[in-house]
RNA sequence: GGGGGGAUACCAAAGUGGCCAACUGGGGCAGACUGUAAAUCUGCUGUCGUACGACUUCGGAGGUUCGAAUCCUCCUCCCCCCA
């Protein structure tokens, strides 16, 4: 995996890029959209490639290995064989679930005990196994196994849980520099910079993490609960520290404005299940605000879901339509909500990338962040 | 013609003297969702009020009672069985 910087914006910190990988380029800054379990959950490959333009998706370690298992994985020859996705994938390492599944988890030095959330069988994560089932999934790009503590911890919490994930991160790297990729392609290890919202914290753990000179960086543990400028903050602070020269991810993040506001402080890669998960619920992301199509004002609106859209979704279908589908239970529209979300969410970083070329991203930025918080 | 059963809020359906403005579903309305245990979850859903509360309700009209959706009388309508 290399990474190319191809222009830098003159008022922020913003920048646009190429990542090669052996699955293809990603042009940054990219938003990834979230495919747990080998799916992004309700829409198509073709729809993915063709209509999102989606360049790299995500996948889970946690979910992946429990189900359908490394085994599985290996006689597929790896998840995009399995999936059939030919471009890049990002594994996530299970950390975020050492987070999301608290209750079902026990944490040691050694690694974090699970109960599977599916039948409560015990399971136990290290670094090690963690970047092994990594290989065996065979993303391009795997992340390090971290502890993502809620954006509420305290100080001392902080500090404990760093040091736990500075001390993982030092295994993964020794486990993965000593295996290879299983399918005959690179693979590349991120590892993750966390400290809560505590400057000191984020500054040691960024430069540690930048020490390791890994082919890309994380940002992790935000967007968990801490107010939205003190993430803004943090990614600002992280990003004097971390290399301008390798990618920088900013993990689980986030809306709209988030993207564009962390975009402008030097953050070129993102996910976020937002635009698959509110887009199944009914929040619509577009070029003039949030829409809740469910709302009764849409009954009788029968514009298109996105004049300015750029899958055929925003144009083929109407507001109320999509409403009916909604109030109805109908599963297609859920799907057509995915898909719009997410093909704006690319739309919305693709433009970015546009406007830092051409040297206008902040005057733009500012003018889209007024619009795309408006509910409409 | 005879016998029996029923009528409760938008729908269905509990409740059969006070704890009932009325269980529960559905529907409707609104909200939440940030490295996905989420096609999920939460709230509201008689009127007025932010709220304490006030007012009007359980087919209709009377009545009994301190008190009625619940008991009595009559009326209207619906369903079932027999002829």
């Amino acid at each position: 995996m290399t990474f190319e910087l191809t222009a830098t914006d003159k008022d922020t910190n913003a920048r646009a890029g190429i990542i090669s990988t052996d699955h293809g380029d990603i042009h940054t800054p990219i938003f990834m959209p979230v495919g747990t379990v080998g799916s992004v959950k309700g829409v198509f490959h073709r729809d993915l490639k063709e209509e999102v333009q989606a360049e790299i998706i995500l996948g889970n370690t946690y979910h992946l290995y429990l189900r359908p298992g490394t085994a599985i994985l290996e006689q597929a020859g790896g998840l995009h064989k399995f999936s059939a996705w030919d471009r890049p994938i990002l594994t996530d390492s299970g950390g975020f679930q050492v987070f999301s599944l608290a209750e079902n988890r026990k944490l040691k030095a050694e690694g974090c005990e699970f109960r599977s959330h599916i039948d409560g069988s015990k399971h136990f994560f290290t670094p090690e196994n963690v970047m092994d089932i990594q290989r065996s999934i065979g993303a391009d790009i795997i992340m390090a196994f971290d502890e993502c503590p809620p954006g509420t911890a305290e100080y001392g919490y902080a500090e404990k849980s760093l040091k736990l994930t500075q001390q993982w991160l030092e295994r993964c790297v020794k486990r993965f520099d000593e295996t290879e990729g299983k399918y005959g392609y690179t693979q590349a290890l991120f590892p993750i910079v966390q400290g809560c919202v505590y400057r000191d914290l984020r500054l040691k753990a960024a430069e540690h993490v930048a020490s390791l000179n890994r082919e890309g960086n994380a940002i992790g543990g935000l967007a968990v609960g801490e107010p939205t400028e003190q993430m803004y903050e943090m990614v600002e602070l992280v990003n004097t520290v971390l290399p301008t020269d390798k990618p920088r991810y900013l993990m689980g993040v986030g809306t709209p404005v988030n993207i564009l506001e962390s975009i402008a402080r030097g953050v070129d890669m993102f996910d976020c299940v937002m635009p698959t998960r509110n887009g199944r619920n009914g929040m619509l992301f577009t070029s003039e605000g949030i829409i809740n199509i469910r709302n009764q004002k849409w009954a009788n609106d029968f514009s298109p879901i996105d004049p300015n859209g750029s899958c055929y979704t925003d144009h083929c279908y109407s507001k109320a339509y999509l409403r009916h589908l909604f109030i109805s239970g109908e599963m297609l529209g859920p799907q057509i909500a995915s898909m719009h979300n997410l093909g704006f969410y690319l739309w919305l970083v693709r433009e970015a990338r546009v406007k830092i070329t051409e040297g206008t991203f902040g005057s733009w930025k500012n003018a889209m962040v007024l619009k795309l918080a408006q509910r409409l």
